[in-house]
DNA sequence: GTGAAAGCGCTAACAG
DNA sequence: CTGTTAGCGCTTTCAC
C-alpha cells in the first residue's frame, strides 16, 4: 500500500508538505508543489480513507435511506438516487446506502462516525425518522416535507403546484369535471406527503374554476382500469384525466384513448410520459434534478452555508401541443 | 464523541479489555465481561469507524456498482440490491454505492481503502471492469456471468435453465411454435449476458423438440405491443409466448389475452406475475434471493472460505394451473 | 515556504 | 484473565 510517507519520500519533502499540496491549505512554492504531484501521480496515491477521517473528523460520505418498500415507483426512486450519487461524487462525497425505515440504522451512521450527513427519502407526514434527526443533531436533508419539521431542511418537487397546474390545464382544455387518479392505497395509507399535497392543489385549483373533481387510488397495475371504468360509471361526465400513478400510467392512458372525449394529463418524468403518446400534456417530474437539489442542500449545510429551509423544485408543464415556452410554478416558500 | 476510553473508565477496566469484549477474540471473565457491557449500554458507545478500520485494516464496507442506465429492469434492479444491503447488514456490513460504470470508481473505493469488497450488478459479456477487478485483487462477485471471468466469482440466476424450461413447458402445453419477446434492443446490443443465456437455452430446448422458435428485442412500453402484432402477422401459427421484460409484460399479455389459441409465460419476480393474471405460467426471477445470495458469497469469501467459482440460482415454474410441487432446474456449474 | 511531532480512536501484539 | 503500548495513515498545530 502506497502512504504519505511514500509520496514524501518520492517527492524529497516532508509528509506534511505532500498534505498541504493536497488540501491546498497553505501556500506552496511551484517547484515542490510539482514534485509532490509528480510523485503523487507516478505511486498512484490514494489517501486512506479512514486515516483521513479520523484524523479530520470527517468522512466524505452522505447516508442516504432510500426507500425500496413497496407502492414506490421504483422508477422514479432510481433517478433520484441516480441524481444524488452523480451530485455527490461531483463535490468529492460517497454515498453510504442505509436499510431504509429504521431510526437505529441512523444512530448506527452517525454515531459510528461513519457519515458526515443524512439524506432521508420517502418521508411521511408524521416520519418517526424526524424524531431521530432532532437528537443526533447531524446535518441533514429530507427529499419530502413532512409536517413536523420545522428545523429541517426539506427539498421536494412542488406537488401542490402540480396539481393545481393540471386542473387548470384540464380546465383550459374545457373540460368541466376532472379526476385524479393517483397513489396507490399503501402510499396514501402511508400519509407520505406527496400524494396529499398533490391531490391538495388539484382540488384547490378546480374548486376555484367550480369545476366539480374527485381524487382516486389506484394499484400500480393493469387492475388500474377497473378504478378507470368505475371512475367513469360513476361521474360519466369527467372528460380530464390527471394520472399520477407511474404503474397505472400506460394502462389507464391506453384504456383512456379508446374512449371518445376523454383526455389524460399525467405528472411523471419526462421519459416516461414520451412512451404514452396518447397524453395531451404532461407534467415534469424531475426525479434526478431532485437527487441532484437534495444533496446540494446538504453540501451546503456541510460548509456552514444557510440554505432555505424549504427548497420546492417548480412544476413545469410539458405540452405536447406546441406550447412555444413551458409554464412554469413560482417557487414556494414556508 | 463517546470513545473506548469512556467506556474502560466507566467499567474500570483497560481499554484493550473493552476491545476483547466486543471482538470476542480473548476469554474474559464474566464479572467484567458484564461490567463493560453495561457501560457500554449506558453510554451508548458506538466505535469510531474509521478508527476502527484503520488499526484493523478492514472497512465492514462493501463497494456496491449498481446499474441505474436505462433498459434495465428497475424493479428487479431495486429488489436485488435491497437483498444486498439486507443481507450484507446481517453480517454488520454497509453498502457503498458507488457511481456505476466506470472503473475509476472502483480503483478510488479500493486503493482509498474505503470498502472490503466489490460487488458488481449488470455485467456485460466482455465487461471492461474485469480487467479492472483483475489488477485490483480485491476480493469480489459479479451478479452476471460474463465470458471471460475465469477466476472471479459469480453469482446469478440461471437463464439458460429458464429458457429451456419455459420452452419445455409451453411445448408440454401443446404449442407448436412459439416465440421468446425479450429485453429491449439497448440491454441486447450490450451483450449483457443474462439475455444472450435467456436466449440459448429456449432456442435450445425447441430444437430438440423440433419446435420451431423465433427471438424477438421489445420494446419497454407499449410499443412492445407492435412488436407482438408483428411476429404473429409473420408467423401466424406462433401460439406461445415468452416473455421477458417487465415495462412490456403487461401490455404483451393484455394483448395476447385477446387473441384466440395464445398462450403466455413470463420470467419475472412473482408479485409482478401475480398482477398479470392472464398468464399461463410464470418463472419467479428470485431477485432479493440474488442479492442476498451475491451477498453470501461476498462474505464467504471474505471470511476465507471456499465458494464455488459459480453460483446459480435454479430456476422454478409457479405454475398457475395448481401444479402440486414446482419444477426445479439443477444448479449448474462450470 | 517547509518540517517535526502530537494526536485522532482503535486493534493487537507483548507482557504479565 | 487483564493491562500497557506500539502502531494504523493521516491532519494540523507549533516551530523555524
Amino acid at each position: 500500500m502506497v502512504t504519505i510517507a511514500d509520496v514524501a519520500q518520492a517527492a524529497g519533502v516532508s509528509i506534511s508538505t505532500v498534505s498541504y499540496v493536497m488540501s491546498g491549505k497553505r501556500t506552496i512554492s511551484q517547484d515542490t508543489k510539482e514534485r509532490v504531484e509528480r510523485a503523487i501521480d507516478a505511486l498512484e496515491y490514494r489517501p486512506h480513507a479512514s486515516a483521513r477521517s479520523l484524523a479530520s473528523r470527517s468522512t466524505n460520505v452522505i447516508g442516504l435511506q432510500a426507500p425500496l418498500r413497496s407502492g414506490v415507483d421504483v422508477h422514479v426512486v432510481m433517478e433520484i438516487v441516480a441524481g444524488i450519487v452523480r451530485e455527490a461524487r461531483m463535490h468529492q462525497y460517497d454515498i453510504l446506502l442505509l436499510t431504509s425505515d429504521d431510526a437505529e440504522g441512523l444512530h448506527r451512521a452517525t454515531r459510528a462516525s461513519m457519515v458526515d450527513a443524512l439524506l432521508l427519502m420517502d418521508v411521511e407526514s408524521d416520519d418517526p425518522r424526524i424524531a431521530t434527526l432532532r437528537e443526533l443533531a447531524t446535518p441533514s436533508v429530507l427529499v419530502g416535507l413532512p409536517r413536523g419539521a420545522e428545523e429541517l431542511t426539506c427539498v421536494d418537487f412542488d406537488f401542490e403546484a402540480a396539481g393545481r397546474m393540471a386542473a387548470e390545464r384540464l380546465i383550459a382544455l374545457g373540460h368541466r369535471r376532472v379526476a385524479l387518479l393517483g397513489s396507490p392505497r399503501e402510499v396514501i395509507d402511508r400519509h407520505t406527503s406527496y400524494a396529499e399535497r398533490l391531490s391538495r392543489g388539484f382540488l384547490a385549483a378546480c374548486a376555484e374554476h367550480d369545476v366539480p373533481a374527485t381524487v382516486h387510488q389506484c394499484p400500480t397495475t393493469h387492475e388500474s382500469v377497473r378504478v378507470l371504468n368505475a371512475v367513469l360509471a360513476e361521474h360519466p361526465d369527467v372528460t380530464g384525466l390527471f394520472i399520477h400513478n407511474e404503474g397505472a400510467l400506460a394502462h389507464i392512458a391506453a384504456r383512456a384513448a379508446t374512449i371518445d372525449g376523454l383526455e389524460a394529463i399525467a405528472l411523471c418524468p419526462s421519459d416516461i410520459a414520451r412512451t404514452v403518446p396518447t397524453l395531451v400534456d404532461s407534467i415534469d417530474l424531475p426525479a434526478e434534478g431532485l437527487g441532484s437539489a437534495a444533496t446540494q442542500a446538504i453540501i451546503a449545510l456541510l460548509a456552514g452555508e444557510s440554505t432555505p429551509k424549504v427548497r420546492l423544485l417548480p412544476a413545469v408543464l410539458a405540452s405536447s401541443r406546441g406550447a412555444s415556452e413551458p409554464e412554469r410554478a413560482e417557487v414556494a416558500g414556508r
